[in-house]
DNA sequence: AAGATTGTTGCTTA
DNA sequence: TTAAGCAACAATCT
């Protein structure tokens, strides 16, 4: 699942290579993947240029150069935004993505530009979105997104207000993008556990140390994550369509009946929040 | 083969 | 009024 980490490898990858190339063509396999119509999509995309790849929460904000639309991509749960170009073929070596048979049958957009290069939008369950709206549209949109983790506004005091507040878990309130942007379901029960809560605490129910640990944790995790390039389950690849590599370091996620790394005690599986949540009953209290 | 998988929306409930 | 909970969506895998 691309949450803040995956995403962010993304816009990395896409903000070296897409900004101020003439897009010459577009491919819409799939009509509903994309927004207004198709027609519009193609007709706002052609001759225009993408001028910046910029990320909010998990949603990727490309503003073009026609300094009148913008260019939304989510990736909810399987979407992948994949770059392609002759020159990487060439260079070969790492980041290559010369095995990649694309378009392929989870293709549903395609943007050709005019140096050569493809961005392709995959997504095998749907989900995703390619939407085109005009620059107004974008402060509603954005204001409905807490504060980035690893930005300034993102403080201790924020957060004990955040958590203090609430009578919901501390799992839904990490989830909460309103709250906090960008942190899905794997990082939640990651923060989780490097802070030693358990996801089904209430929020309210924390004591000052144990918010100052939630605090550090989801600095450490979003952080380590990013460096590893995201976490790769099943479906995630990177701007180049390369797996990410933090899935070595899960310690909960996906580890249910498995032994916890810190302490040998069968990590758990349950429901919180709605979600699958991962705990160890030992180290988190 | 029914159920689980999850990000977000929108509706219902408290 | 506010917020929490939950079904729905989509496709695939177990």
């Amino acid at each position: 699942m691309p949450e803040l980490p995956e995403v962010e490898t993304i816009r990395r990858d896409l903000a070296s290579v897409l900004p101020l190339h003439k897009i010459g063509g577009v491919e819409i396999y799939h009509a509903k993947s994309v927004a207004p119509s198709a027609a519009k999509f193609k007709k706002i995309l052609l001759g225009n240029k993408i001028q910046k790849v910029e990320r909010r929460g998990k949603l990727l904000i490309l503003p073009l150069t026609d300094n009148k639309n913008i260019l939304l991509i989510h990736l909810k749960m399987t979407g992948q935004l994949i770059y392609f170009s002759h020159a990487h073929k060439i260079a070969g070596g790492h980041g290559a993505n010369i095995d990649l048979d694309l378009p392929s049958k989870s293709t549903h957009v395609e943007i050709d530009f005019a140096n050569g290069a493809k961005l392709y939008f995959n997504d095998q369950r749907r989900f995703g979105y390619c939407k085109i709206i005009p620059i107004e549209d974008l402060s509603p949109i954005l204001k409905k997104f807490g504060p980035e983790p690893l930005a300034p506004t993102f403080t201790l005091a924020v957060l004990r207000a955040i958590l203090q507040n609430s009578a919901a878990s501390v799992k839904a309130q990490l989830l909460n993008q309103i709250k906090i942007a960008g942190i899905g379901n794997i990082y939640a029960d990651e923060i989780c556990f490097a802070a030693g809560v358990r996801p089904m605490r209430r929020a309210n129910s924390l004591t000052d140390a144990e918010i100052k640990k939630i605090f550090l944790a989801t600095h450490k995790i979003l952080r380590a994550a990013i460096a590893a390039r995201g976490t790769t389950m099943s479906d995630f690849v990177d701007g180049r369509g390369a797996a990410g590599g933090y899935q070595k370091y899960l310690k909960v996620y996906g580890r249910a009946k498995e032994k916890c790394r810190r302490c040998g005690a069968l990590i758990l599986k349950t429901r919180a929040a709605g979600r699958g949540t991962h705990y160890c009953p030992e180290c988190q209290k």
